[in-house]
DNA sequence: TTTGATGCAAATGTTTTGCATGCAA
DNA sequence: TTGCATGCAAAACATTTGCATCAAA
């Protein structure tokens, strides 16, 4: 594969935060390192970086897809007020796999899973109601 | 609320059916019952039966949404070969919201989670080459 | 009659793609 | 120099919305 400055600008970008961001924010984030890149380069680079692996590709939630450069497994929490989503802390779930593989006749090859609720900034306001 | 017999048409058919249709299949399959009915109503319809909880609307995968008339709690399972969304037959996973929250200076409220390999169909296939 | 629901079409938001040009190998 | 990656713009796709009309209450 051929080296392109966009493309490590974009897994620089998202290996340095934890805000799993969107293409767009992506975008508008490098733009001042690449003030000629176009958002298409954005999503064609990562859509490659997905399939390599190198990032994952969240489409769980309303709205558009959103981009994690952290590759060690994790879940998912988004909060029901402010929308954040945030990385959480736990253990792997890698035995629901053999408790949805019990009755079925397919195979199981693994789960995505998140969690939603309120986030310690949003909770902590409700308190403060 | 109004009574409308496309609303109940698009009721209708989510209810006979196990195979979560788009906004799309939804409206392919009730055309011929209301041959004037737009997609418009469709998902207009689609949304105000989810905001009633008569219906969920199912944002995990990729794609379009994707619309489910069975009520009960239970999860789902995705094709990686053929794309076919199954219902599983499991108990409640709620013992994992306690694991989210272990670590986790918010609240836990819930939880969404879809598994994914090969279905009946497709593993069978595998095994005939 | 009144008000919410509809059909239609245009608008919106997200993502992909065609093509000429540019840059890495 | 060769071919993949880019920038740009148009297209494709999913979904929402404005508005005049229609039908349920």
């Amino acid at each position: 594969m051929k080296y392109s400055k966009q493309r490590e600008s974009i897994l620089k970008y998202l290996r340095s935060t934890k805000c799993h961001p969107t293409a767009e924010t992506v975008y508008q984030n490098i733009l001042s390192e690449n003030p000629n890149i176009s958002l298409g380069t954005v999503y064609r680079n990562l859509t490659l970086l997905t399939e390599l692996g190198e990032i994952t590709k969240i489409t769980d939630f309303d709205g558009p897809d959103r981009f994690d450069g952290n590759n060690a497994p994790h879940y998912h929490f988004v909060c029901k007020d402010c929308g954040a989503v945030l990385d959480l802390e736990m253990d792997s779930l890698s035995h629901i796999d053999l408790l949805a593989a019990h009755n079925f006749k397919g195979t199981i090859e693994g789960h995505t899973a998140h969690f939603y609720g309120k986030c310690p900034h949003c909770a902590s306001q409700k308190l403060e109601l």
